[in-house]
DNA sequence: GTATGATTCAAGCGAACGTATGAAACGAAC
DNA sequence: GTTCGTTTCATACGTTCGCTTGAATCATAC
């Protein structure tokens, strides 16, 4: 085994309950207990409990903000004007595939995205840094141009929707495990349902007004 | 004015306090407080903090699943074939009509219901009940009808896309005051947003496996 | 070996938490 | 006016919270 290294013991037992149980739901001592580190120890490494969730955050969102970056720039360096369908996929699909656990810390970092954008505690302001707002723009600009009925207001609109759908997925198939279809949802049939599911929606014709 | 009536106003204030901080961000103090009642009166009318949380969350869903259900009541009445666009339309539209208060009530209760959804929580368990799930088992048999190439695993996906899109939607809108377009979405447009972008993801032709 | 900086430890602080209790205040019936 | 069931009240209990502290432990360099 690797060193077992304190701090990145408390950020994964940190991360795996915050998911769980949200970020007020989650209580240091939990968490020290769940690293085997002492109590202190949070206090040492990073500060405070805020300054953990931060921490957990950014380790959490910065390989996706880095993917959907370098998604957009292979497919602008391939083309000035991809279709609607290769923006979804460059864009959802790094939330997909930072779950690279399959099941265990697969589920979790998505429950654990999920957690940061719905967590209504105050702390969760400053979660997420002006990276997300830059990669943001970015794709708001490339899908203008890919969609250019659609008023800004609407294609913001379309965009929080493929946020809303890829990140809520798979925290309600743990939730209500989904009457009809016992065996949760796979992970990459899941992956491509979503595409399908929001390529159609982003390219839907704008509102009629 | 009416009565004051003790019971609803701490009702009234757990909604507000549960939506913006979560179940485990308020404490039956802050909910008092804000009720201009005693600490105990929350012991006394409901028993505990988390058969509070149940009252609360049964007040804010039962509206809405009664719309849900009559209108694919009215819609089934006047064919026995929906369109998916119909269909969508009664399933997500009660989401939106669910908060007539147009700025704050309304937003409070939509953001309640994206908590009661995602709301880490254990006691979250057994918020919702069984009228959900019927509603939901209808819908996906109409839906089942207009969409007959699609697998019932994936229409449980798009079905879980609807909930996702429409719950999630205002809650963002409050968080990122969405950069380039300053003003919050209009509950009315959010609402045709909604429907065209739902109504063409749910349309969409199945997935090739 | 010993000094030094980094880390871990046990213990405790004050505050806030959910809940319970028994006494006061209230309104309606007699 | 007295009684009785319902509701409100002040208060307290035991627990857990986030955070701090000072001593103990460790690794490294001299």
């Amino acid at each position: 085994m690797a060193t077992p290294d304190t701090r990145t013991q408390i950020l994964d037992a940190a991360e795996q309950l915050f998911a769980e149980h949200g970020y007020s739901g989650t209580s240091i001592r939990a968490i020290t207990k769940l690293a085997g580190a002492n109590l202190a120890a949070v206090g040492y490494h990073f500060g405070s409990k805020a300054d953990l969730m931060g921490a957990v955050a950014r380790r959490a969102t910065e390989p996706i903000n880095a993917a959907q970056c370098a998604g957009l720039d292979t497919l602008l360096a391939r083309t000035p004007d991809p279709t609607v369908g290769e923006l979804v996929e460059a864009f959802a699909g790094p939330l997909f595939d930072a779950l690279p656990g399959g099941d265990e810390g697969g589920a979790r970092r998505s429950r654990l995205i999920v957690m940061i954008l719905s967590d209504p505690a105050e702390a969760a302001r400053g979660w997420t840094g002006p990276a997300e707002d830059t990669v943001r723009d970015r794709y708001f600009a490339a899908f203008a141009r890919a969609l250019p009925g659609l008023s800004p207001q609407e294609l913001w609109f379309r965009m929080r929707g493929i946020l809303a759908v890829t990140s809520v997925d798979r925290l309600q198939v743990h939730q209500h495990p989904t009457p009809g279809c016992d065996s949760p949802t796979p992970g990459e049939a899941a992956r491509h349902w979503a595409l399908t599911f929001l390529t159609a929606a982003v390219s839907a014709p704008p509102t009629r007004p």
